[in-house]
RNA sequence: UCCUCGGUAGCUCAAUGGUAGAGCAUUCGGCUGUUAACCGAAGGGUUCCAGGUUCGAGUCCUGGCCGAGGAGCCA
């Protein structure tokens, strides 16, 4: 029996008699040649039928082969200069699991289709070579920023999904029945990040998270994933510093590992090469006066809206950190800066090329008095956040820390207009299937 | 929640208020090196739904449903 090779690995096969497994992705015909195009999942060939040179049910079968239709193939390897992967397989014999009926093929055709119709079929679409590079971009960054960390001395710290109250204002919480009462889905690990890094000094949580926010735009998901480190005896430029390392760390593997699948996105690679540490960084008070001699309506005391992270971030090279935004515009737990009390100890990081804020963070409230002013203030269930308060209670230390959008990473790294073909099945404002 | 745009064949889209069409997909035929192959033929329609205007509505009007882009909010 010949070996079963993946199609990434055919290379090392050449001359040589290999069994593929995998589907149907394409079958092109001349005459008395067949010219199916094999995929298994890590890659596609192309196969070569001659009609002369095979048993005529070998012949047969393959020409009956629809899109899609499984399969195990056997043939021989051969480099050849006119296949775009340097090989070509000569098939000897196929065996047919499943040979989609023609009454039904399959939606997905190697044409133009239209969004709506992509999301519906969102569970086939994987299956194509540009989703398929993105689902690798993506394995590896979560799986750079879990290294980064894990050699770094942190430790991963589950937080909780089901929270009983709110960690960022109420309005964006999923409410969910917890048999006699009110639960939420999780918006941010945050608040038992904060609990675990008085535990091991320094964690990180990675987990989905859920906003209720009626946000219909290209960098908006209702559930998205998020990475969220928490350090202990850190302060703003630490956690300044952990977050740009964390973001060469990551470009670095990608650009290693995910040359192919960047290509195949057709990314601009050189944009990501240029970056290197450090990252420029800028208060927000030089932001909104950069933000104004461009012609934004911004004032100070405001939030920048998707425009103004576009006009900060565009023509720069590098990701920025805008740092000390207005503490009224910024969570509860936000430090103030000791030298300005109207200002919050917390960084933003911009992303180049218009993609937008990727990481929030910055310095935590350790006082226990200002904490509970805060909570008042904020208007927030004093009950619910009893737990928290013991953490200022017993032993409060300065401790900082940020949150990570997996998929604006994804979509930033890979180039994409929007998030929702970072993830498998994105759940959006309208979109809840499949 | 608001603003803008859209919904016609399985898919992507055409169609002055006057006989609903093309490309791809599917089926059949042709081609010994095809690269989203090509060439020829066939089949394929509740024009999102409900009203209205009109001799006549895919087209105009009203309401609804669904979707896309954006705003606010956010990672």
């Amino acid at each position: 029996m010949p070996p079963v090779v993946e199609i990434r690995k055919v290379s090392e096969y050449a001359g040589q008699e290999v069994i593929l497994q995998g589907w149907l992705y394409n079958l092109r015909e001349s005459g008395k040649l067949l010219f199916p195009l094999f995929r298994d999942g890590t890659g596609i060939i192309q196969g070569v039928v001659v009609k002369s040179a095979v048993p005529p049910e070998v012949f047969d079968a393959v020409r009956g082969l629809t899109q899609e239709s499984s399969l195990r193939v056997t043939g021989k390897v051969r480099a050849d200069k006119r296949a775009p992967g340097g090989f070509e397989m000569d098939v000897l014999s196929v065996e047919v699991l499943q040979c989609i009926p023609a009454e039904t093929p399959y939606p997905i055709t190697p044409k133009d289709h239209g969004i709506e119709f992509l999301m519906d079929h969102r569970h086939l679409w994987l299956r194509s070579t540009r989703q398929r590079a993105i689902l690798g971009v993506r394995h590896e960054i979560i799986k750079a920023v879990r290294d980064f960390f894990d050699d770094r001395g942190f430790t991963l710290v589950d937080t909780p999904i089901f929270t009983p109250a709110a960690c960022e204002g109420t309005t964006t919480l999923f409410e969910v029945n917890y048999f006699d009462e009110k639960a939420y889905l999780t918006q941010s690990g945050q608040l038992y990040n904060e609990a675990n890094a008085m535990a091991v000094g320094k964690t990180y949580c990675f987990g989905p998270t859920f906003r209720a926010e009626k946000s219909k735009t290209r960098r908006h998901l209702t559930e998205f994933w998020m990475v969220e480190p928490e350090v202990a005896f850190a302060h703003l430029d630490d956690a300044m510093a952990l977050g740009e390392q964390m973001i060469a760390f990551i470009l670095e593997r990608v650009l290693e590992k995910r040359r192919p699948e960047l290509q195949t996105l057709e990314r601009k690679i050189e944009n990501l090469e240029r970056i290197k540490l450090p990252f420029p960084r800028m208060s927000y008070d030089e932001a909104v006066k950069i933000l104004q001699g461009k012609g934004s309506e911004i004032q100070w005391g405001g939030d920048f809206g998707g425009t103004d992270e576009t006009l900060l971030s565009e023509g720069a090279e590098r990701p920025l950190l805008v740092h000390r935004y207005p503490s009224a515009i910024k969570a509860f737990y936000m430090a103030p800066d000791p030298l300005r009390p109207e200002v919050a100890l917390c960084v933003d990081m911009l992303a180049p090329e218009g993609y937008g804020e990727i990481i929030g963070g910055g310095e935590r409230l350790a006082d226990l008095a200002l904490l509970e002013q805060r909570i008042e203030e904020h208007k927030l269930p004093r009950k619910a956040f009893e737990w928290y308060l013991d953490l200022r209670r017993y032993g409060t230390v300065p401790h900082s820390g940020f949150g990570m959008g997996i998929e604006r990473a994804v979509a930033w790294i890979c180039g994409l207009e929007h998030v929702r073909e970072t993830i498998p099945f994105p759940r959006m404002l309208y979109r809840l299937t499949p």
